[in-house]
DNA sequence: TTGACAAACTAACAGTGTTAGCATTATTGT
DNA sequence: ACAATAATGCTAACACTGTTAGTTTGTCAA
């Protein structure tokens, strides 16, 4: 029964859903097929494996990411805009987790991913890190510690990791936020030296 | 055939050994029965469920990290110890990659995990930061940033997400370290006003 | 209208964790 | 030393998982 008008996009728009409500660990094949009212054989005509659909998935996470990372740094400079771009990477990690979990699982190691998704990751930072009087050298490595630092946060409280001492999160995360920032302001003037 | 002496123990440290050397991802109760001349189901007279295990080499890799950072700090003070710390935890992660992957596995929902494990991965770290003048509060703070830094470094460099430029990673790793000492001698001043 | 392609189906395979019920071995108490 | 008990293994089975092959069916174009 070649029937429904059912699209590649479809499907993972329906994945989406699922693993958002359900959760990553308990999405499955046959219950996304079962959603749309098909057999799980039957996705196979429009993916190629679960491993594709995944990394399809992980696509469209970190593309909404860094969307919103750009709308949140718009007609911000230096410091407002730092703390602004971490605010919306936190959020999302909190309102999403279960999106966020995906991007994590991602495997960058094909180059297929690292050209597709990386340029969308590293965007929105480097933009902000433009603000600042810094060599390229030296924006490429913040970059990457920035993105530690956030990454770390948002997996460590998610696994609840941080329930050890009864003190607020969230003051937690501003310190490592403020680290961040002296830690540019401090390249800056190396940058000079 | 109640026969070989098999004990508990046994059982995780062949799971450890096999994750290693296999990798988490391929990782299963069969593999682990047949590498003891077991049935997979026998495996259920020793641990109550695959999750049970999984927990249980949680809670060997944590205290195996504390031992290695323990070490690493034996005698230094300050920056010095921080960054002996930082190397420890870099080295444990780059050379048992799938024994840290256990790690961060590692769900401390559970009160249980917490008290088990929340001490050895805490305790480290405690010890250097009571080189620095700070408040306990602090402390407790600054325990949680350095633990995001590392554990976001390392497992974003394990996925591939420092690939998209093609410069040194263990570069950028210093420049990290570099920032929490930063924001821990910012913090010593602020403590003291 | 017919041919071709796309999209669905059924049936099956190999793999996963897990449980129930049974047999044997080892240990323990008398 | 012997019987009772507990521990440890087994087989068979269940309910899942992703995935493939081969077949049918609906749709759109020539």
């Amino acid at each position: 029964m070649a029937r429904q008008g059912l699209t590649r996009a479809d499907i993972i728009n329906s994945a989406i859903e699922m693993i958002e409500s359900e959760g990553l660990h308990s999405f499955s094949l046959r219950e996304l097929a079962s959603r749309l009212h098909i057999k799980a054989a039957s996705l196979y005509n429009h993916i190629r494996s679960s491993d594709e659909l995944h990394t399809e998935i992980g696509y469209y996470a970190i593309s909404e990411l860094s969307k919103a990372q750009l709308t949140a740094i718009a007609g911000k400079q230096r410091a407002e805009a730092v703390k602004a771009l971490a605010d919306a990477y936190y959020r999302f990690g909190k309102e999403r987790p279960e999106i966020y979990k995906v991007i994590l699982s991602l495997p960058m190691v094909k180059n297929d991913a690292i050209h597709k998704a990386g340029f969308d990751i590293v965007e929105p930072i480097m933009i902000v890190l433009g603000g600042y009087k810094l060599t390229e050298e030296q924006k490429k490595h913040l970059q990457r510690v920035f993105r530690s630092i956030m990454h770390g946060f948002i997996s460590q409280e998610e696994a609840g990791c941080f329930k050890q001492f009864p003190i607020d999160v969230e003051d937690s995360y501003r310190m490592a936020v403020r680290g961040f920032i002296l830690l540019l302001e401090n390249s800056e003037k190396e940058a000079k030296a």
